[in-house]
DNA sequence: CTAGGGGTACGATAGTTGTCGTACCTCAAG
DNA sequence: CTTGAGGTACGACAACTATCGTACCCCTAG
């Protein structure tokens, strides 16, 4: 199962910084961040404190905004940074947060 | 009469998230950093499609983000971007949101 | 003094969002 | 084959938000 991302050049500033204006949010991609390999995490390995539907939710919401990138494989799922992408269109930004 | 101003240290990034995560308040905050002079500038001077009571709303999100100050001057209200303290709390922020 | 621009406060409303539960799917392990 | 972990889809709901209109306030220009 595969889920589609939208292409950076049509995600808007606006999307990507409500996405990022929740505590929930943040924290995940930021932890992704940290992990400098850029290799995929299970989306199960995230501690949130969320029901799993909460947690589907706040994983489209990433995606919609051109953040991350989701590859389902049956039986988990698993997610990737869209770094270089992301960082090509909005440049600095995610690092600049992160040192927030 | 005077408004009121949060303290920049009770400021969370969620809330300066969502208080820039508007195209009209970013404008403004935008439009308020390029001069460079830091002046104050009056608020009937920005041109904003909305009613009077929604303009009024928008400045106050600004405000309670700790991004800008008011200050009535009995006639009308002046604005002015909070940008050193902002800035020595959420470094490079701005800069980078303007950089976008 | 009166008009009018600029502004706030309050109440209403439609749309968005974070959250959940339930139902259902898929695969791996027993 | 059955169970369970991980996950989606859908519908519900409360909270929040952007917007407006109305009523009202303050001052300056006539």
């Amino acid at each position: 199962m595969e889920f589609t991302v939208p292409d950076l050049a049509e995600v808007d500033l606006d999307r990507v910084l409500k996405s990022l204006a929740d505590p929930q949010r943040r924290r995940v991609v930021l932890e992704l961040l940290e992990d400098t390999s850029g290799a995929e995490r299970a989306c199960s390995s995230f501690d949130l404190p969320v029901s799993k539907s909460t947690r589907t939710h706040h994983w489209r919401v990433l995606r919609e905004a051109g953040l991350i990138h989701q590859r389902g494989a049956g039986n988990g799922t698993y997610v990737r940074l869209r770094l270089d992408e992301f960082d090509a269109r909005f440049p600095g930004l995610l690092r600049t947060i992160a040192r927030l």
